[in-house]
DNA sequence: GTCATTTATCATGC
DNA sequence: GCATGATAAATGAC
């Protein structure tokens, strides 16, 4: 029986699944609201991970796959760029 | 199922020359990653089961056996390492109704 | 040696 | 058909 689940386990390890919206959100926030060194701490991984419900593992992934693909294509990200730091500036005013 | 490993520069006993032999210290492009064939990985995995740690005998002569290079065999069992301890820390989460919350 | 990371590749979602 | 999350090679800091 363990075994069994140990080994649904390692096969799930790649069954990818998407994240909610809000958990997206939190994280391009702080992505687009760090853009000049996205580089969470530790300790901000973990707030992260808890803030959205993923592991810290899921945390650093994420930033790795969005720093690189948002380095290789700027551009297409432009958009939601102005969307997050407009974002982020409302909440500054306030 | 076992396309062998066209390894760019590792068969080739010649070029594995930094370019420009001159004096610029290029700054080396990355190489590319190259996805180890299936007879790689299980010869790797079946000397990682018996230690976690290679010595470089076992090293040399597994990178010969597999065409692969000292440095790619002494990496692969680095990774092997933190996947390794990857899986564990995952295994506790899964385990553990209660992991960060 | 570990370990965060970069980069390409893989596998899935839609 | 790409977007997206996870994994596999490769590098570099320490």
């Amino acid at each position: 029986a363990v075994m069994i689940l140990r080994s649904r386990f390692l096969d799930a390890r790649r069954k990818r699944r998407n994240f909610n919206k809000q958990a997206t959100e939190i994280l391009n926030e702080y992505f687009y609201s760090h853009l000049s060194n996205p580089y969470p701490s530790e300790e901000a991984k973990e707030e992260l991970a808890k803030k959205c419900g993923i592991t810290v593992s899921q945390v650093s992934n994420w930033f790795g796959n969005k720093r690189i693909r948002y380095k290789k294509n700027i551009g297409k990200f432009q958009e939601e760029a102005n969307i997050y730091a407009a974002k982020t500036a409302v909440t500054a005013t306030n | 199922d076992e396309e062998e490993n066209t390894n760019p520069g590792s068969s080739a006993s010649s070029s594995s020359v930094t370019k420009e032999g001159s004096k610029s210290s290029a700054p080396r492009t990355r190489k590319k990653r190259c996805p180890y064939s299936k007879f790689q990985i299980r010869e790797l995995e079946r000397e990682f089961f018996f230690n976690v740690y290679i010595n470089k005998e076992k090293r040399l002569q597994l990178s010969r056996m597999l065409n692969l290079t000292d440095r790619q065999v002494k990496i692969w069992f680095q990774n092997r390492r933190m996947k390794e301890k990857k899986l564990s820390r995952d295994r506790l989460q899964y385990f553990s109704g209660n992991p960060l919350l």
